[in-house]
RNA sequence: AGGCGCGUAGCUCAGUUGGGAGAGCGCCGGCCCGACACGCCGGAGGUCGGGGGUUCAAGUCCCCCCGCGCCUACCA
């Protein structure tokens, strides 16, 4: 029926993959608060491609939401991209520096027009990528950490703990780097050990009068050109070699020039000797020279000791004028000179190896160099940010909440119910209690709204309100006395008399038996969309409101769970952040300093009022326009295409995702320019209606206007904006409310956070998921996100990690052209084991592409097999054998198994299920059992036999169909591709995709365990025939008779009822009872049963001596360790019964065995 | 230095409350049998890093040691 080409991914994937973006299947407008499932992705950076960190971790997220959204949750994952400010600033500079530009000859406008020019293709490139590994995100809530709703979002949150002191600008020793100027957070600073030298410096001793008295402090130093800067020697108090010296001071050597501190003030050469705990006695000298202005902790000292701070380095890894004769030398010049003129003075004692770590950029590498300098920084430290940040993750916060429901109690008299199930628009099932309901129990909105109960029963009243509490999961439910009428697919059903319960739940209608108050699960009696119609005799409302105390937990969870103390070891010592960079491509920080009167004011468009006001102030504070601008300007840019939504313009973002209202604001530059006019004149007072603000002011000169910010002390408009940007990670703190369009109080914000997992590596635990926790807890009053799921790094075969520098690593581009993005996919996810990282080589895609060959080839047996006219054969289909039985049975518990694998994060487990079964159990054994009954022929002149061996051909195909659709549905998570081109193709699926089905549970009507055990004990028994043979080296293609002998009535039932499929499947011409070996054959055994194969001609007995033999050692092994536990009286006393029980039936097993493998041997000895 | 993780078949790794050692790849032998050679059938291969302890029973829990990896801190 269907002509199947080879298995081709390519094809497939790219089909599919536009197919779920054009038709938005990923889209969820309105997504309901009770029915949601949110992930925000890891903003990849725009500077990048996609890496196998990636691709792990967008399958790992997918995988959780596909399941989560056959799970019938209303799944919304946000996509977007991270502006990555000093990786992109990098790589754009780099790029000019090619055609030979560097960023400080164009300036600041012309290089942030670069960078915006330039960024759209990189991150074009990763959207793409992304879209080829079959991610199912909402592309229509895409979103960038550098769009006009981030930037407001950015500028709010500045604003917001500035002027709760919890922002601060302070004179701070940061980490600075000489090349990209600019300072650096502790966590992008990389150290490694080098080898380096440790330099002993004598420094005089000076009495009062400054003279030299002979005596030295020696110190040891790794940077002698910082010595031109110290301000003391520090020693530990406790030191007996100093003990005489503190308070005396030194002569700083070299130095005869005058220096200068911070404030200009002059500082003398003569410094002093100070105790201080913080030095070690046992390090170098136990004598330390200070240089505050250039080291970490001498600038602690340097604080508690108020010692003057002497820069002798500046920006640029130069030496400052404080450096004197070596001013103007680069920081390494200097040291070299520096020890030259040590030595040459003799001062210089020695010089040591040593090997130390020295901090290098993240980005590129340079040395950085600790500086005092001027930085912005939040105080993380503050218990209001810290304690919570802390507590969700420590303990949780429970939140009580109470809330008011009003619950109709309806009073009513001979009740009716019908309920018609809508499946795909068609009717599927009509259930109706016509005047023999009981009653009837109903939500709105997730809570309970109605309950319908017979006139004055406050018993049954009561039970329907317990049932509704124990009950969580349902829309409306039923229960009825006596005889309903039942039809489904246009059969009437029967169901014994009795007391039930029909449950809805969104997605199916469930009987259940109700006894007592207990409910017992009966049957899922249809799926699809249930409507309600109530008819009652009379009727009596009251309403009733009632105070429900709900419980929310505020709890973020890690997984696995030892993620927990690494992120709360690093909170209990936490520092704070600076978040100033001195670079251009970010958020410029919102604070204009007033050259008046000094003040810091922060501006946000919360200072304005009018829409007007608010967009051209955040396009100016964006950088969009100049202070000055045209309102032609303006127009041009609000009129053209947006950046992340290129079918929206740049106005309609703003309206849509930024302010989310002002929706049928127009903005023209004619409607600007009357508006400004307005504004700037003083006679529009007189005009009602009409305000002056006098915001805006024309300049005829250069016959543009201006947008005018005034210090909001002294009402100066001399004012300047910082010209710093922010960290970059202070807009991804931001980003699980930040795209749903926080501040403003959206419906996504409602309805949608806090998100249910993020998905990320370790490496970014500090960086990104902590402060997205301190700035969620503190901006929104809860939690970011339930679940942090971390990820392994993917490392090479060796275990190294993948670098560009090693060359080791693997593009996921490249293992998608070869294999396809499924194998990808289903690769990392069987790899993906908590708590260890996965070492990947090619060959493993390689073998999971052949997984995904064979499931495309299962299909094409299948529908090879299939009868163009199969949906009209159904209803004579025969009835289902044991070996149908056995697969749905298998199939049931495969679901189960996902299911469970899945809601624990266990990747690998769930795939290693679904890999086993379609495997082993669907094609190595049930495909081979169909063949049966599909290549039978049926005989033409025999009506009747024909309509058997069809019809039960019909059922074998049927099956295959039925357990293949559900099967697919169960791998779809992992291979979203393969598995919707299939279900596709299946004669018994309709609908738009595979990914919108419900994902298959286990349902106890499918399990079948009896004739699970009969299949089990079959393919014992082939696999010893087959076992035999190829001992025996008889070739597979021979047919040879077969006999056995068996005191167990259920192997020879098993036998009698299969021997079809064990003369097929072990290739036998006969396999008869017999009472004791026959002549001329080979004897083998499975359990009970004796198996004899007939031998014709000569065999080489050899090997089947040799196999048999290492047999037997085995079970001598075996029931020595079970001789030994059974002899052990402690054991029997001590070790529960069932252990004991199961021990004694391994004994009695293995003797079995031994003495039919004696005996075997002794005839083929003998 | 402190903390964390890992050490199971040649390789990569599963092994969920402590009860007869598993998978994939590789290897060996045999097969193009009407889905699939990206396949089928059969098979070999392990003192579960070493030592001690708890227990009737330890790959699984506790302690020590060895090896590997990672993180944090210090490094004048």
């Amino acid at each position: 029926m269907n002509e199947m080409k080879e298995y081709n991914p390519q094809e497939i994937e790219e089909k599919w993959s536009k197919y779920w973006i054009d038709k938005a299947i990923y889209h969820v407008e309105k997504p309901q608060k009770q029915k949601k499932f949110s992930v925000v992705i890891p903003p990849p950076n725009v500077t990048g491609s996609l890496h196998m960190g990636h691709a792990l971790n967008a399958t790992l997220q997918d995988i959780i939401v596909r399941w989560q959204r056959m799970k019938g949750k209303q799944c919304v994952w946000v996509p977007g991209f991270d502006h990555a400010g000093i990786a992109t600033q990098y790589v754009v500079e780099k790029q000019l520096a090619k055609e030979g530009i560097s960023r400080l000859e164009i300036g600041r406008e012309e290089f942030l027009k670069k960078v915006w020019e330039w960024v759209p293709k990189s991150r074009n490139a990763i959207r793409t990528q992304l879209t080829k590994l079959g991610v199912s995100v909402d592309w229509k809530r895409e979103r960038f950490t550098l769009d006009e709703g981030f930037s407001r979002a950015v500028r709010k949150a500045f604003r917001t703990l500035y002027e709760e002191g919890l922002i601060y600008r302070a004179e701070y020793i940061v980490n600075w780097c000489p090349k990209d100027l600019t300072a650096l957070s502790d966590l992008e600073v990389e150290y490694e050990e080098e080898k380096g030298s440790l330099w002993y410096i004598k420094y005089p001793v000076v009495d009062e009068q400054g003279n030299e008295t002979g005596e030295f402090i020696t110190v040891a130093t790794t940077r002698p050109e910082t010595m031109l800067g110290d301000t003391a020697v520090a020693v530990n108090p406790n030191d007996e070699r100093y003990k005489h010296l503190i308070g005396k001071k030194v002569k700083l050597p070299l130095v005869s020039w005058e220096r200068k501190d911070l404030k200009g003030n002059k500082v003398s050469n003569l410094i002093p000797i100070i105790a201080d705990e913080r030095v070690k006695m046992d390090f170098g000298t136990g004598a330390v020279k200070i240089t505050p202005a250039h080291d970490p902790l001498d600038f602690e000292i340097g604080k508690t000791h108020n010692l003057p701070f002497v820069r002798v380095i500046d920006e640029t890894g130069k030496m400052t004028e404080n450096a004197g004769e070596f001013t103007g030398l680069d920081r390494y010049e200097a040291r070299k000179s520096v020890i030259e003129k040590l030595q040459e003075k003799g001062y210089l004692e020695k010089e040591e190896e040593i090997t130390h770590s020295v901090g290098h950029c993240y980005r590129c590498k340079t040395v950085i160099e600790p500086m005092v300098s001027v930085q912005w920084f939040v105080k993380v430290s503050d218990e209001r940010i810290k304690d919570i940040s802390i507590k969700v993750v420590e303990e949780g916060i429970e939140e009580r909440e109470e809330k008011e429901i009003f619950v109709q109690l309806a009073q009513v008299e001979e009740l009716s119910v019908v309920i018609p199930v809508k499946d795909d628009g068609k009717y599927s099932a009509v259930i109706v209690l016509d005047k023999t309901a009981k009653f009837l129990v109903g939500k709105r909105e997730g809570e309970l709204a109605y309950i319908y109960y017979p006139k004055g029963d406050e018993e049954t009243l009561n039970l329907a309100r317990s049932l509704a509490e124990e009950i969580k999961n349902y829309e409306f439910f039923v229960a009825y006395e006596g005889v309903p009428k039942i039809v489904i697919a246009g059969n009437e059903q029967l169901i014994e008399p009795g007391t039930y319960l029909f449950i809805y739940d969104g997605n199916k209608v469930d009987l259940y038996k109700l006894e007592g108050k207990k409910t017992k699960f009966v049957k899922t009696l249809a799926r699809g969309e249930a409507d309600l119609e109530v008819t009652q005799k009379s009727i009596q409302v009251k309403v009733e409101k009632i105070k429900r105390v709900e419980k929310k937990e505020k709890k973020v969870r890690f997984i696995p769970e030892h993620w927990k103390k690494f992120y709360l070891d690093w909170m209990y010592n936490l520092k704070d952040w600076c978040i100033s960079r001195q670079i251009w491509w970010g958020h410029r920080i919102p604070v204009w300093y007033c050259k008046d009167c000094g003040s810091v004011n922060v501006f946000t468009d919360d200072d304005f009022d009018r829409v007007y006001d608010k967009i051209i102030f955040n396009l100016i504070a964006d950088g969009k326009i100049d202070q000055e601008f045209t309102p032609e300007e303006v127009e041009k840019i609000l009129k053209s295409p947006h950046f992340v939504h290129p079918e929206i313009t740049v106005l309609d973002f703003y309206k849509k995702f930024v302010f989310h209202k002002y929706h049928t604001t127009d903005i023209t530059a004619d409607s600007l320019r009357l508006f400004f006019t307005q504004d700037a004149n003083p006679m529009a007072i007189l005009t009602p209606g009409v305000s002056t603000r006098n915001i805006y002011r024309y300049n005829s000169q250069t016959k543009k206007w201006r947008m005018v910010l005034r210090c909001k002390k002294c009402n100066s408009e001399n004012l300047q904006q910082d010209k710093d940007v922010l960290d970059t990670w202070f807009s991804s703190a931001l980003w699980p409310f930040g795209v749903f369009g926080w501040p403003e109080n959206t419906e996504d914000v409602n309805n949608l956070y806090p998100t249910d997992l993020l998905v990320t590596g370790f490496d970014i635990i500090f960086f990104w998921v902590a402060r997205m926790i301190m700035m969620g807890t503190h901006f929104t009053k809860d939690i970011p996100f339930h679940d942090v799921y971390v990820h392994a790094l993917v490392r090479d075969k060796y275990g190294r990690k993948m670098s560009k520098t090693i060359g080791n690593v693997i593009d996921p581009l490249d293992i998608i052209q070869k294999y396809g993005a499924d194998a990808l996919r289903f690769t990392l996810a069987i790899l993906t084991v908590q708590g260890r990282d996965i070492k990947l080589a090619e060959e493993k895609f390689e073998g999971y592409k052949h997984f995904a060959n064979k499931i495309w080839n299962a299909t094409r047996y299948v529908l090879m097999n299939t009868p163009e006219d199969f949906i009209a054969r159904v209803p004579y289909m025969a009835p289902f054998r044991a070996e149908d039985k056995w697969i749905i049975t298998k199939l049931n518990e495969t679901a189960e198994i996902v299911n469970k694998a899945l809601s624990e994060y266990q990747y690998s487990q769930a795939a290693h299920a679904i890999y086993e079964f379609f495997w082993s159990d669907y094609c190595d054994w049930y495909i081979e059992f169909t063949k049966e009954r599909i290549y039978k022929r049926a005989p033409e002149d025999n009506e009747e036999l024909k309509a058997k061996v069809e019809n039960e051909r019909t059922t074998a195909i049927y099956t295959l169909l039925y357990v293949l659709e559900k099967a697919l549905r169960i791998l779809h998570p992992f291979m979203p591709y393969i598995t919707e081109e299939l279900w596709h193709r299946l004669p018994n699926t309709e609908g738009e995709s595979i990914s919108l089905t419900e994902f298959p549970e286990k349902n106890e009507e499918e399990i079948y365990e009896e004739e699970k055990e009969k299949i089990e004990r079959l393919r014992e028994i082939i696999t010893t025939i087959r076992s035999l043979r190829s001992d025996l080296q008889i070739k597979p293609n021979i047919k040879v008779k077969a006999s056995f002998r068996t005191d167990s009535e259920f192997s020879k039932e098993v036998i009698e009822e299969f021997k079809e499929h064990i003369l097929n499947l072990a290739k036998l011409e006969s396999f008869e009872e017999v009472d004791k070996r026959p002549e001329g054959t080979v004897a083998t055994f499975s359990r009970d049963t004796e198996i004899f194969l007939h031998i014709e001609g000569h065999v080489d007995l050899e090997k089947l001596i040799e196999s048999y033999e290492k047999k037997r050692e085995k079970i001598l092994k075996e029931l020595e360790r079970v001789n030994k536990k059974l002899s052990n009286e402690n054991f029997l006393k001590k070790a529960p019964a069932h252990v004991v029980e199961k021990e004694k039936q391994i004994k009695e097993e293995l003797e079995n065995d031994l003495n039919k493998l004696e005996e075997i041997l002794k005839v083929l000895k003998g």
